[in-house]
DNA sequence: AGCTGTCGTGCAATCGATTGCGTGGAGCTT
DNA sequence: AAGCTCCACGCAATCGATTGCACGACAGCT
């Protein structure tokens, strides 16, 4: 185990200071030094095996070239694809990120938090915002650069990404009409987050502009966003007595428990139910019936994400950013809906 | 945005050295200040919310508390159980992870470990090794501690942990033995990766074992581990025009493909060929038929190479690791495997 | 020739925490 | 009471890179 070359050992060997060999190395500050020199520095460099200490540059910058990256559950499918998208971002401009998993939970939110801070990150993607920490509060106070995916901010202060759910769950909605549905149904997401929140409140918009009463009783709301609640809230669907002929789900997994529980109940999906999902999530392909439902783009969400982030890293003016960014959506059509049943 | 606390704020406020203020702190050198002192820096540093800056800490002590992950893909839905796995190790003991994807290539796993060099991680867990890249060497040679994770290294030097697949493909080919199923193809992983190569291996024991003869034109190889290649293996043997009632696949993926593709051809799975997968991965549950596979603990295989890790970290005397850890596999029957047809 | 301006390089402080060593004083012994 | 030990704390170097400032040399100008 050999001691790593530092510029010290370089400057030694070429006889000049080290503030000539960090100048040299560095390319912006490269024109400031004569060529003959900086090649001269840079053979040594090169022949010694020098590699910059990121730790110590990072002391006396204070920017370490890393950034955290907040989200619920990485063993969520739909996390991966964002982190790809972050990470096609972030890698070649030089920074690494620091994955944590706050699990849903308050606590572990603003714990992790703290740990992002304490390890100096340079900014934070927070895929997992609840709507009000006070350490994600305060550490945008302090000046930290955040922005929030997927989850819209009230506070206005941090800028966000997100799809449109609105145009998505509107989508899916007119798709269904299209194939005769009338009496459709809800199956919300839990209230907490603010997709499930955003998709009820997108759903009774779009009802309230079709000419159709929107039925309360028809919207069953999930505690969590699984197979389970799916098939719990569609089984008090069933159980409320009313007619439908469509399940408009909040996300897929809720549309595959709902399925699934249907067919147990004797009713084919889509001969006698239809029924979507919402994020398009993969391994849809290999699920019968397979799902229509609304694709996200996770990639492209993780990639704007950074993308704003890194201007915030690098603008002064960090007022002339959008706060808002909003990501298309689009309706996929396969297999679990079709024209409704005659009456 | 306010600068943040250092030991040297405490130490003006408390009135000692910031020496003393770092020994107070540290819950290890503590016990060399008197109590009372102690006491005061701590509400102190309590009071002011001092930080301690870890990039500092990091430069001198030369450790920075953060370990690399190396994975092939985190899309790859086996790999974020086992992140879950290490985190749930590592994060208690204070311990980040910066996690790279090698996409398989061997060039972006070259530059991605002195990416993590250059970030001065501790250690590094290396999930995606390819048989001998000269990077992952050096780094070892150059006293970085490694673990790899489902790839076996022939070198010697480096601990690893993998599962064991030979006792997977022997219970699975055992099972469908016990169902009848005496001819019995297979559909083996990419053999430049370790685990297609040692199942396959595996396979050919298990049949040696058996008096059954393996027919060599019974194994059918994939180049990638994903579902198109299941479905062109599983043609592949058909094509073969030789008689066999069951497929024993490398993978789940495979056999997911071989099994569309068999449905395809009006061949019904299990009633009419039986098919099994490896690795039990997620949403497994979900897909009809609903898979026979072999389970790993992909979560206690992460958590194995963080402790492995752990004990590199701390251990002066690595000598006496145990270089390879062995992780025990277990056999799932579900729905897609059945009794053999009668000939 | 002398003055000014520019350019290349060196000097030294700095980031914040850690740590080996030195020191002063308290407490104990004889 | 003198001398000794030991302990708590201070001092200062250190980790490696960055960077404002200063200085010296040389060129260009009048």
């Amino acid at each position: 185990m050999k001691r790593r070359v530092t510029l010290k050992d370089i400057a030694r060997e070429t006889g000049v200071h080290v503030s000539t060999v960090s100048r040299a190395l560095d390319p912006v500050t490269r024109k400031a030094i004569t060529a003959e020199v900086a090649e001269k520095i840079q053979a040594a460099a090169e022949r010694l095996g020098y590699r910059p200490n990121r730790i110590a540059a990072g002391l006396r910058t204070n920017r370490t070239m890393t950034v955290g990256v907040m989200i619920p559950d990485i063993t969520n499918v739909i996390f991966p694809p964002i982190l790809r998208g972050i990470e096609s971002v972030l890698e070649p401009l030089g920074y690494a990120s620091i994955i944590v998993n706050t699990d849903g939970e308050k606590e572990r939110e603003s714990r992790l938090v703290n740990v992002l801070r304490d390890r100096g990150v340079d900014g934070i993607i927070h895929a997992a915002a609840t709507r009000d920490d006070p350490m994600v509060a305060r550490a945008a106070e302090d000046g930290m650069p955040i922005v929030t995916l997927n989850r819209r901010v009230e506070d206005g202060a941090i800028p966000f990404v997100i799809n449109d759910e609105q145009s998505g769950i509107c989508q899916m909605l007119r798709h269904l009409m299209e194939l005769g549905h009338r009496s459709i149904a809800h199956i919300a997401g839990p209230q907490d987050l603010s997709t499930g929140q955003l998709r009820l409140a997108a759903f009774r918009d779009a009802m309230a502009e079709t000419k159709l009463a929107c039925d309360e009783r028809l919207i069953a709301t999930a505690t969590h966003f699984d197979e389970s609640e799916g098939a719990r809230c569609v089984e008090q669907l069933l159980a409320s007595g009313l007619r439908f002929t469509a399940v408009l789900c909040a996300n897929d997994r809720l549309a595959l428990g709902a399925i699934e529980r249907l067919h147990e109940k004797g009713l084919n999906c889509p001969a006698d139910v239809s029924v979507s999902g919402f994020n398009d999530m993969p391994f849809l392909n290999l699920i019968r019936p397979r799902l229509t439902t609304i694709h996200i783009e996770q990639h492209g969400a993780g990639q704007a994400a950074a993308r704003l982030l890194v201007q915030l890293l690098n603008d002064a003016e960090t007022d002339r950013l959008p706060t808002e960014t909003v990501l298309p959506v689009r309706l996929v059509v396969r297999e679990s809906t079709g024209p409704a049943p005659a009456p």
